[in-house]
DNA sequence: ATTAGGTTTGACTATTTGGTCAAACCAATT
DNA sequence: AATTGGTTTGACCAAATAGTCAAACCTAAT
């Protein structure tokens, strides 16, 4: 059903690539054309106008990150390691896909939000129903969920979304910055963790 | 030194706005002549180009944050109260400032960078230092600094940076999403104060 | 009233950019 | 060899856009 052909592939490729560093406006179709090694016309040819591509990229995004933010399964097991299973799946989820230009572009056209809201539709909130069943075995605090839900998309999402600040900040290089995030990643967890133990 | 005339401060209103809104990319020097209420040819007669334009206010949004980041002084009160402050101050800042701008143009122009870097210069992390007087006095537990300073901004900045998504994921319309953020301030301190407590 | 100096703008330019199209290309089929 | 149908592209177009400029405008000093 959904095959696609070799040179949509490379296409397709070369759009992420210059939409996440350039962002819509500044994208321009001649630089996807050159790096897919096409010309711009054959661009044309597979996807019709530089809307409809944006459009297709920006959905696949959204409909591969909406699941990995609402991965909670409700079997028996100690919550704590839950908790650190689905930071480390955000942290991987949003370091591959740019959360930085799905902000970007998410105001610029609100029919953006369509796709985000329909993938949301069906689920109901997994973490707030299962943190509620955990907090009514007393097993964590009984406190307001949201703002666990905010944090832990903040804390996973912001390092990426603003990398260059983070690293003036707090002086490091790229290299270094990178390498400190793997600790990272625990450490945040610790942080969800102890904002919900009792 | 640097009085404003009028039409500058006009203008300067109008392209934060544009800027803000459309990003570098996006914004266009007639929309901004327009909110101005002035031709583009005056446009360009205050500020050359838009580059030039741009850099102002770039530089202006990082020389306001900048401050508010390290602002930590270090006399004897109660850490939880200084940290709740903090970040009230932390998210006053960053709701008028657009740290979606800075993350989105920080990496297009590499020497965007230069402003943060010598504003940052002077002083030696704030709170690194304050965070290792409170650990060595007992007053708070001995951990990696660290993730708290990431923490605290990536609290603070999220909310802001993403909100049309996290509206959508939260299921809130705009309005009640801004009435939450009142509450979230003190629930996002709150989750700091607690991975430091002891 | 005239001058002088800063301000404002309509008209214009050069360039960029998304998009089109007819012609060329190419592989498979007859 | 000829035909067919999908693919590729150079050349082109219309619209948009940053930036320029000479002329008009305005105000305060002479």
């Amino acid at each position: 059903m959904d095959e696609l052909t070799e040179p949509e592939q490379r296409i397709l490729a070369a759009a992420r690539k210059v939409f996440e560093r350039d962002g819509y406006a500044g994208a321009r179709m001649q630089h996807i054309a050159d790096e897919a090694g096409i010309s711009k016309a054959s661009l044309h040819y597979y996807f019709r106008s530089k809307e409809k591509l944006f459009q297709r990229i920006f959905d696949e995004y959204i409909t591969r990150i909406v699941p990995v933010f609402s991965a909670w399964n409700d079997d028996g097991d100690d919550w704590q390691p839950k908790v650190r299973t689905f930071m480390k799946g955000m942290m991987k989820a949003i370091s591959e896909s740019p959360m930085l230009l799905i902000a970007r572009e998410f105001d610029r056209d609100p029919s953006k939000m369509e796709a985000l809201l329909t993938a949301r539709r069906k689920k109901p909130n997994a973490f707030a129903a299962y943190f509620e069943r955990l907090s009514k075995a007393g097993l964590v605090r009984d406190i307001d969920p949201r703002p666990l839900i905010m944090a832990m998309q903040a804390l996973c999402a912001y390092p990426y979304m603003n990398k260059a600040f983070l690293c003036a900040a707090m002086r490091m290089d790229p290299k270094q910055y990178n390498a400190y995030l793997d600790q990272y990643t625990d450490q945040a967890a610790d942080i969800i963790i102890r904002a919900m133990k009792k």
